[in-house]
DNA sequence: GTGAAAGCGCTAACAA
DNA sequence: TTGTTAGCGCTTTCAC
């Protein structure tokens, strides 16, 4: 059998497949969409030949005629943080489950990025695109952003973890109030009543609402809300070590203390045992995200856990069900569920860096 | 003036500029392109409209045509693992640079995925693949998938971080061997002469490497071989902890320990300070990646250091130059620093825990 | 069941 | 400087 090798370098098309096998370009293209009746004798002519040359379609072509390009775009905050990064990989399992390719754009620090990401998925006709952190987190909405976001939506789906108000994107938010929640019913039943909150912008979403929560848990409990037992903060783990200096400085410090992530609890717990503050015999810490720095913590982290990977399917089959025009809930929240580890204990009578603040443990 | 809005939801095209700004659609492609002359008059009125129906061109149709996308394809082991995150991180930096974008594909446990993503990208039509980890990292390359990189590096150039044997691949690695020459110079500078290797797998390139060396090392030290020293694993966390379990259980546990990348140093740490064995006054540790784990560690980690920033970019620029055909060696080391911190130290005379195994320090 | 032909949105000769 | 024209590789009517 001769073969007949395609001209210079120029990669297979469906034309080459459909000459050497005899038949039109429409049937090699039948045989690869596999949605038309195509004699089974040739089909198999045509798949022989398709293998024999390795004949790879090209996809530029393919989603210039379909609408449908069968590629979701993701807009994550930063995968260097394992929280994105959990969750990314999460969509993409979703995703290539659902037979789509998933798209990672990060976003990096740079604010302006984020809309340059967003026109660049546009441009490359993404069928949705999934964005978290960023400007989707903040408390009150960039307005230039929302914009650019519906002039989007008009055509794209969009998926967002958090709000964007005067948007019409789909939500799928982490349930924050009951994280919280979980968290101090936890401390409260080991006895604490002085408890902290350490790290956060008040103007990011999901810190914001998690503030509120306290103060609401804090009454509900019967705890007098003190002021300077909320920290703020960044994310990362300085933040948190800065912040935990300021508390231990106060009068009365916490015997427990809420990081709002995992950096910031790392930060935390530096700083106890830099000053060989025991966790959690002197003071107990937990914290939200349970990415694997909670594992790896030494005590390990009690931590909230969002369950990545139904987040991910979550956010995935939102952005699927919107592109094939199905029903799908506006908004969903997510519950969240409590991990606890060694970080956190039973509340002590007189914890020993109250009398003397540079309690040191022997060693 | 009358606003000509397009027909339905349709996107607009340079045909719909064209037409409402009375020039040709290869005006506005050159307008577009920017590399013709037009005169400024229309262009502006071009510009205008354009931004008046916020026009986005379709990037398929410009990829259809063009050869060059501007679109670098990324297959990653893991982003979970920080190790990939940094580097990915730098490449989309880079990358961006340069003005591509970055299009990143993880490849999760399955073996199968990674011809399945190769086989993605060379249908999306991206101009290089850069690889890092999967199956570049083998010390003996299967020969299925360098068939298949062989086929698609025809048409379109590969990076890896590790090597195909039988490809003709661009490489960028780390340099294994002077990693471990670092952390060995500086072990035995401070007095260690049992230091163990712990984690990692035989056949893996750079794991293999770094025990090849440590042995030759051992010799131009005068330092005796001991086979229990070595102690495979693999790259987590657990792993570290069961083989330092194993160390600690011989005759003769080593005084200094170097780990095969910081998540298993974390296994390391935690086995110790479950046996209340102090770093670095018992036992030294050091590892390799030096990811913020090295950073979060108590103590905080020595490890070596890549300086992801400068690989991404020698990675990126090596495929941007293949792209663009130009001149680049086929091969290029980078070379890593050693970052000194607080789990290592002199070698004590007599660590405690030679007498007595289950050593404790007062509480 | 199959082929011819049109067209997706854009760029790049080639003329004018 | 500009418009006309012909594709890029594929899918999809519409006839047959």
């Amino acid at each position: 059998m001769e073969s007949q090798r395609p001209p210079e370098n120029r990669p297979v098309t469906i034309y080459d497949i459909a000459r050497e096998a005899g038949v039109s370009a429409a049937t090699v293209s039948r045989v690869l969409t596999n949605n038309a009746n195509v004699r089974s004798e040739k089909k198999k002519k045509v798949l022989e030949i398709m293998e024999k040359h390795h004949f790879k379609p090209n996809a530029l072509a393919r989603g210039l005629v379909n609408t449908r390009r069968k590629v979701i775009g993701i807009i994550a905050a930063d995968v260097r943080n394992p929280f994105y990064a959990d969750l990314y990989v999460a969509c993409e399992i979703a995703a290539k489950k659902a037979g789509y390719t998933a798209f990672l754009c990060n976003l990096l620090p740079d604010r302006e990025e984020e809309s340059r990401l967003l026109t660049m998925l546009q441009e490359q006709q993404v069928d949705a695109v999934i964005q978290f952190g960023g400007r989707v987190d903040d408390m009150v909405s960039n307005r230039e952003y929302v914009r650019q976001v519906n002039r989007v939506t008009e055509t794209i789906p969009m998926v967002i973890t958090g709000k964007l108000d005067g948007s019409s994107c789909y939500m799928v938010q982490i349930d924050a109030r009951r994280a919280m929640e979980l968290l101090m019913r936890h401390l409260t039943g080991l006895g604490h009543d002085r408890i902290a909150v350490v790290g956060g912008l008040r103007d990011v979403l999901s810190t914001n609402e998690k503030i509120q929560e306290y103060r609401k848990l804090l009454e509900e409990y019967g705890i007098p809300y003190r002021e300077e037992y909320i920290v703020e903060g960044t994310y990362d783990q300085k933040s948190g070590y800065a912040c935990m200096e300021r508390l231990l400085a106060l009068q009365e410090p916490p015997t427990a203390v809420i990081a709002i992530n995992d950096f910031s609890a790392a930060g935390v717990l530096r700083c106890l045992q830099d000053r060989n503050i025991r966790i959690p015999e002197d003071i107990s810490v937990v914290s939200h995200d349970d990415t694997y720095i909670a594992e790896f913590a030494i005590p390990s982290l009690t931590s909230i856990c969002y369950n990545y990977e139904n987040m991910g399917r979550c956010v995935v089959e939102t952005a699927i069900a919107a592109i094939e025009q199905k029903e799908v809930p506006r908004l969903r929240y997510l519950e969240p569920t409590l991990v606890v580890r060694e970080s956190s204990g039973r509340v002590r009578e007189s914890p020993c860096f109250l009398e003397g603040r540079a309690f040191r443990r022997d060693r």
